[in-house]
RNA sequence: GGGCGCUUAGCUCAGCUGGUUUAGAGCGUCUGCCUUACAAGCAGAGGGUCGGGGGUUCGAAUCCCUCAGCGCCCACCA
């Protein structure tokens, strides 16, 4: 291994190793003895690409798993994607029109053809880059939200919901969008505030003889084409006069009544409302009160229907500024103001929706939601951070029906077939459809042609709600050993924003459906933003591609950057800088296998006192480690854990340990401390591996002879034991080890006194000596020798009580020397003087826990002492 | 309009069931080193009184009130 290059090559390894994993399905998980871990990936859209999102979100993931790999667990990490049906349907006919090819020209089995080749080409793309973060999922088990299985899960859900009467049809006003020419739910509309105008328009009274006119004010003019009544509030003392009366609805001509409702704000506006009942859900409500006729003036592309009778076939945004003109030609605008607006857009397409009467079909909720929100509530269910209980807590609370109908092709199609003569039945399939056809008409000479099975889709969301169920094929076969081994499910990793799209869904069917959670802890990672906190996205330009930053820093080295910058819940500020330090850390671990693995043992060399202690030491702050990542990782504060692992790996075991035990220039080292470091290096390369999985399997490969198969992937980690009181005392005699040698380098760093050059220390008190042999080798001394007095020429710091000298053949400077006492003195009497306060408070004294004045009493009397050896080595110097 | 959260070194954050030496980390900064594992490195140093104000307490970054700023979620004022 002399030949290693100094610096770490991650593209050699990475691809290498990621095959030898494949190879050895070490990814692979059954059922067996060992307790259970399992995580089921978010399913990422089936064409879709990585983004930085997906990185962040499955780095946890890789650590979580790994992490249950190395600690005993059966663990298993269950990919797939999701064929995200409205944006999946969208690029399909998006690149059908690209081939000149319209939607409407095809019939539906067609187009699925060509969606289904489509999803061929593209489908899985972004699990082939998952590969290249390392990430290890059995990608035996891959599922597809439109597979055989989960498709049949879909259906016998949709079938059981319908038969317990959650699952019910009708014409309600929903959210449409006219792009992709469906309906969507309320949790894919997106409200966006948007700088538009307040219009007002003046409404003249019906056969008034004064030529009276109301003004009403409205953000949509062009729907006055779809009023049917202009509505004010009842106690509305200057409208009084309106009632009974009927108005004109401007241009259009079209006579309607003044209903009085104390919905209407009286002072928004001018307190008068226009109703349209076809385009607005408040519209709707107040037209099916005082029973209204309903005008739909809208097509479903937006474009202005036949039954509005102007503008047919012209775009509804295209309308409403030629409507304006047309309505100040005819004088009947007052004014326009600016207003600002919230306007509902599809999370999908973009386009603003138009709220739409239309026949849907829903789930009802309010059963379904019950346990789920016990659940959450009681705790069965944790989430990381805490704070989003609130918020699920809140939607559950207020959750109205889901519409789960999509005017799509590419999806579930509805298990629901119409009759010749109205109606409909719900089945498994064609064969149950007819049986149950037959039986509800009584008609046996019905055939399947007779049945038109409904052409709508479901919402993708009702295929990934069955997600850790239809994974281990829970809904047709519940009994199966894989569900009932993996199930619940044991942590989910996802991004907060569908936390009501998926999670509480995912809660929701878990309890439905398996009468049990679908995994006990949830952790919400944040959003990835850029380093001036602008949320990373296509159209900015700001997001980097991830495999680039794999090409570029490695794998490891981007997993250590992500996981740096992301404490739990907290959106992530990323920075390249952030991957450099990974990259670099990789740098530093490489080359600490380069000198270890470039030293000779000798077995008849006895074991030098240093390396004995210094691996003694070593062995605590491991232990420390150990146990401290543990419950760093128990907390899901994987930034803090590794952390914690790159400062035991960086500064106590190669800027500390490394040293101590490392034998002269070409010398060789003894064979036992060989072997203790190795074992070190081992255990460290193991608790690093989760967090960095190529570069610590390399090594870890190199370190001893490994036989094919064997892997530090499923390598165990160590329990460590609890520091004993001896193990904390060795601790805290080192720390003080290494402020003594701190102090010595900063002299030689002051004085220009090359590490070379070997310096005399002398020691004026009562200092712990035990790690004496480790100073000297450290700090480059000849010898540590008790004094009584200082020399003229010396230079001296204080450690605790104790003061350190370095005599030094020039002068020094006396001033400077002088100073820093000084200032050290000034410090330590103000310390002194807030202690003193305290202990000179009666009440303190009284009130406070004896252990607290015990330990203010100390401090007393260390400051006290440090006080003195302070002002003694001022005298000294003032001499 | 409701609800939630945040404000601690230049940056990103930890600390917040009040007391563990007058606040910690990483990065950045400054100084000195190419010391034969690593300049993608090493050594050393400086830097904040914990957003403002008030209160509770023997004692507050940590609890309460209030003001200010920022962010997120929810909501049918056209």
């Amino acid at each position: 291994m002399s030949e290693l290059a100094s610096k770490y090559n991650p593209s050699e390894v990475e691809d290498k190793w990621y095959a030898y994993w494949m190879e050895h399905r070490l990814f692979h998980s059954e059922p067996d003895d060992r307790e259970p871990y399992c995580i089921v990936i978010p399913p990422p859209n089936v064409t879709g690409v990585l983004h930085m999102g997906h990185m962040l979100n499955n780095t946890i993931q890789d650590i979580l798993i790994r992490r249950a790999r190395m600690t005993g667990k059966n663990a298993l990490w269950v990919p797939g994607t999701d064929h995200a049906a409205i944006s999946t349907e969208a690029k399909v006919v998006a690149k059908l029109a690209a081939d000149g090819i319209k939607k409407t020209d095809l019939s539906r089995e067609e187009f699925l053809e060509h969606a289904w080749d489509w999803t061929h080409k593209y489908g899985g793309i972004i699990l082939e880059q998952l590969k290249k973060l390392g990430a290890s999922c059995d990608w035996e088990r891959t599922a597809f939200t439109m597979d055989e299985t989960r498709s049949r899960s879909v259906i016998r859900v949709f079938n059981r919901l319908y038969e317990k009467g959650y699952i019910y049809r009708g014409v309600r006003m929903v959210n449409w969008d006219p792009k992709a020419l469906t309906a969507l739910s309320d949790e894919e509309v997106i409200y966006k505030e948007e700088k538009s105008k307040l219009f007002y328009l003046r409404y003249r009274v019906e056969d008034d003889p004064e030529g009276r006119y109301i003004v009403v004010a409205t953000t949509r003019p062009e729907t006055i084409l779809g009023d049917t009544a202009v509505c004010v509030n009842p106690n509305d003392e200057r409208y009084t006069w309106l009632k009974g009366k009927r108005v004109i609805v401007p241009m259009v001509g079209r006579s309607v009544p003044i209903i009085m409702d104390e919905y209407v704000e009286m002072d928004f506006g001018t307190g008068c409302l226009k109703v349209t009942p076809a385009h607005d859900v408040n519209d709707y409500m107040l037209g099916e009160k005082y029973n209204l006729p309903s005008i739909d003036i809208f097509n479903d592309n937006g474009t202005i229907s036949e039954a509005a009778g102007f503008y047919t076939g012209m775009d509804r945004f295209d309308v409403r500024e030629q409507i304006m003109k047309d309505l100040a030609g005819a004088d009947l605008v007052e004014k326009v103001e600016d207003y600002d607006n919230k306007v509902g857009h599809s999370e999908r397409t973009n386009a603003v929706i138009e709220p739409k009467l239309s026949m849907q079909w829903f789930v009802k909720m309010e059963e379904l939601v019950k346990p789920a929100i016990a659940a959450v509530e009681e705790g069965d269910i944790k989430f990381v951070p805490q704070k989003f209980r609130n918020t699920y807590r809140h939607w559950m609370t207020t959750i109205r029906d889901w519409c789960i109908s999509r005017q799509l092709w590419w999806g579930h199609r509805i298990p629901a077939w119409h009759l010749p003569q109205g109606g409909f039945v719900v089945a498994e399939n064609e064969e149950e459809a007819l049986l149950k056809a037959i039986k509800k008409t009584g008609n046996p000479e019905l055939t399947l042609a007779d049945l038109r099975q409904d052409p709508d889709c479901l919402d993708t969301w009702f295929s990934s709600w069955l997600w850790p169920i239809s994974l281990f094929n829970g809904i047709l076969e519940p009994e199966n050993p894989e569900i009932k081994y993996y199930y619940p499910t044991s942590d989910l990793v996802t991004a907060p924003d569908i936390i009501f799209f998926w999670v509480a869904r995912m809660i929701i069917a878990g309890y439905e459906f398996m009468d049990r959670k679908p995994f006990s802890n949830v952790y919400f990672t944040g959003i990835v933003r850029d380093s001036l906190g602008r949320k990373m996205s296509k159209s900015l330009g700001n997001s980097p591609d991830p495999l680039d930053l794999i090409a570029h820093y490695g794998a490891d080295g981007v997993r250590m950057g992500l996981m740096l910058a992301a404490p739990a819940g907290n959106d992530i500020m990323y920075d390249d800088s952030l991957c450099e330090q990974g990259r670099n850390f990789c740098n530093k671990i490489w080359n600490a296998f380069r000198l270890v693995k470039g030293w000779n043992a000798d077995d008849t060399l006895p074991q030098p006192e240093t390396a004995r202690l210094g691996l003694e030491w070593l062995d605590v702050q491991l232990r420390q480690a150990l146990l401290e990542v543990d419950d760093l990782m128990k907390k899901f504060r994987i930034s803090e854990a590794l952390m914690t692992v790159f400062k035991l790996f960086r500064d106590e075991f190669s800027g500390w340990l490394l040293e101590v035990v490392k034998p002269a220039y070409q010398q060789p080292i003894d064979a036992k401390t060989l072997h203790a470091v190795l074992g070190y290096f081992d255990t460290l390369l193991r608790l690093l591996h989760p967090f960095m999985p190529f570069i610590t399997e390399e090594l870890w490969q190199h370190l001893a002879g490994r036989k094919e198969g064997e892997s530090i992937m499923v390598a165990q980690l160590p329990v460590a034991e609890p520091p004993t009181d001896a193990d904390r005392d060795l601790l805290a005699r080192f720390e003080t080890l290494k402020e003594v040698v701190a102090g010595v380098r900063a002299i030689r760093l002051k004085k220009q006194i090359p590490a070379r050059n070997p310096l005399k220390l002398l020691v004026k008190g009562t200092p712990d000596t035990s790690l004496d042999s480790i100073i000297i080798k450290m700090a480059g001394l000849e010898s540590i020798e008790a004094a009584e007095e200082k020399p003229a020429t010396a230079m001296s710091f204080l450690v605790g009580a104790n003061e350190y000298i370095v005599p030094l053949e020039s002068n020094i400077n006396v001033e400077e020397e002088l100073a820093k006492l000084e200032a050290d003195l000034k410090y330590q009497l103000g310390f002194l003087a807030t202690v003193e306060k305290k202990l000179s408070n009666e009440r303190f004294v009284a009130n406070a826990p004896e252990k607290v004045v015990a330990l203010e009493r100390k401090k007393q009397s260390d400051a006290n002492e440090k006080i003195a050896a302070i002002r003694a080595a001022i005298a000294a110097l003032k001499g």
